[in-house]
DNA sequence: TCAGTATATTAGTAATTGCTAATATACTAA
DNA sequence: TTAGTATATTAGCAATTACTAATATACTGA
């Protein structure tokens, strides 16, 4: 029990910041590249976006594959999404009003 | 959506620490005494306990009552249990080996 | 090769976190 | 009142976080 807390104390860290929640709400909807993401998500700079990429990437949550120049992210624990959709579903007024 | 992702994050900030979830964890199964929690949670001093306490309390998750001189906690926003109950769900082998 | 684009990495910094130690407050029993 | 117990609060510190700016790497087309 103790060993599994910290686990999840340490993806509850890795999904508690705002960017990261957004960068992914948006892989859930479907993999973008590295600049589809950073144009979806407001005022992110280049390297914050790569890093907060690395991180969830370091943490098994995102995959990644590259195709010519640019590098196209996904969803790699689908158990995140699960974690996602409880949390719009009880903190969200409206689950639909995600549409951007 | 961004505002509720920040609502989101702060939430999960609150969630992202080992000793509140454990906390969260004893409360779910009912309401305790700060005495009571700091006898489960192990090497917890009084003080950090208190102070957890107080976060929580100051987010609205915990409600708490005064009986003599000690003080009872327990979940007020009973959201919490859900999507706890979601992280145990997909990041516990065993849902069961919580007993403690 | 070169210039341009996409992405990653590094170093440095301000803000935040989680803790301990000390102290304060509130209640109880004698 | 006094001593003892339960809990809260405060100050201070080390560790961590999230960012920016700068630089590096990798790929592409001319």
């Amino acid at each position: 029990m103790k060993r599994q807390t910290k686990e999840i104390a340490g993806l509850l860290k890795v999904l508690a910041n705002e960017n990261r929640l957004l960068i992914l709400c948006k892989l859930i909807k479907g993999p973008k590249t590295v600049s589809g993401l950073g144009e979806k998500i407001p005022n992110i700079t280049q390297s914050a976006l790569s890093q907060h990429l690395a991180l969830l990437k370091a943490h098994g949550i995102l995959d990644f594959s590259k195709a010519g120049q640019s590098v196209t992210y996904s969803i790699a624990d689908h158990r995140v999404e699960q974690v996602i959709s409880v949390l719009k579903k009880y903190y969200c007024d409206n689950e639909e009003d995600d549409q951007g």
